[in-house]
DNA sequence: CTCGTAATTATTCAACCGTATAATAACGAA
DNA sequence: TTCGTTATTATACGGTTGAATAATTACGAG
């Protein structure tokens, strides 16, 4: 009977292959998969190590789910950042890169709604999904903001918000629809169908680098 | 030691009791928390009861799931048939019946939530989905050709569908914010964010009963 | 009224869950 | 090298899970 060999691995390796390892199994096997034995398996530990690093499994979901819409969030603003373009082509930016990977990805779909619907059930996740979503929406409003005052419209604090509402629901919608049952639209492709769509919310501005042709 | 008195109740109404227990364990508890043992509680008989009506627990499951999503379906196309009205008039009277009680409930987003995460993980619960978004959008792509027709413009199929998917987008995006963070939304009420935004997808086609006076 | 059928309860089972605790091994400081 | 600290493993515990089976009760057919 040989003891299992093991290396030390500093904290924040540890913690950043647990979750990983958690956020495999909840996409894989949903949120009653997840339980402590695979994690630990997934991570390559044995399970008492979760609660050396987490006080309980519950305090390492929140972390999960934090770092998701971390993740998404600010992947998605680093596109709106790409150069110095202009505020239109960022949001143009922005917007595709919702509803392309890494973030239009089954896997991202299947955490975000494991999650989601933990949300009336745990304060905690509630917290997390408010935070987020102001974080998201903070971006967005910034971006309508640009581009309505780009466009030499008068700045309109109640309008930018609704349009931010509004575009909101679009890429949540339309990335909720296209990861789940991608193989439908081959023939509308998503970001186009969201470009056009936000085009047609933001009055007719067009989001193209160059101006459309029809 | 005295037995537990009980009575003998029609198939039909032992199924509906025992799926209402079920998506009531889940969007109070979660998935997790939708045990065998509680369900049965809930619906007022003993656990072993649940496999004489249901051949597994995740078999009722997934007729849990069909039964929440034939039921939104059904309760938005109904709102839209009031009546005889105008084409523009259902439209309108859809969409908000999408984002207003009983649809829009915290409770139907949990359950939503819940069966989506396991899209997924079981391929029985992907199929569900599919049809279930399929006969949801059927729906809405009729009355988007009726309300084009209505307003005099040519027939086009594919313009048709792709409107039919981001009406679909937005009211799927709305819905989720308005119902999981309702509060932040007192200024600006969905339903008629949504209504805006799909006159604004449409081109400017007004969607109320009489012409806006703005 | 009787009796067979089936709905419902009661009980049991093996497996698994999250957590707690003790033993051990790796690493840094001196 | 030695030794203390702690990351990691190993083991154990009480409770829960979905499922299977047996015992009982209600109800309809005849």
């Amino acid at each position: 009977m040989s003891r299992r060999p093991f290396h030390r691995a500093s904290e924040a390796e540890r913690r950043q292959d647990l979750i990983r390892a958690t956020l495999d199994c909840i996409s894989e096997f949903g949120l009653r998969g997840a339980t402590v034995r695979e994690i630990a398996a997934r991570a390559g530990v044995t399970p008492g190590l979760i609660r050396h690093y987490f006080s309980s499994k519950d305090q390492m979901l929140q972390d999960a789910y934090r770092e998701v819409m971390t993740g998404m969030t600010s992947t998605v603003a680093a596109a709106a950042d790409g150069d110095q373009q202009s505020p239109r082509a960022r949001l143009h930016d922005f917007i595709v890169a919702n509803l392309t990977p890494p973030v239009a990805n089954a896997r991202t779909l299947s955490l975000w709604a494991a999650f989601i619907s933990h949300v009336r059930v745990d304060p905690a996740f509630a917290e997390i999904h408010l935070e987020s979503y102001l974080a998201f929406r903070s971006v967005l409003e910034t971006l309508v903001a640009e581009v309505l005052a780009e466009s030499g419209e008068p700045p309109d604090a109640k309008r930018c918000r609704e349009l931010a509402i509004a575009i909101n629901g679009v890429i949540d919608g339309l990335w909720i629809e296209g990861t789940l049952v991608g193989h439908l639209f081959s023939e509308t492709p998503l970001p186009g169908v969201a470009i056009r769509s936000v085009e047609a919310l933001l009055g007719g501005i067009s989001l193209a680098a160059k101006p459309h042709s029809n």
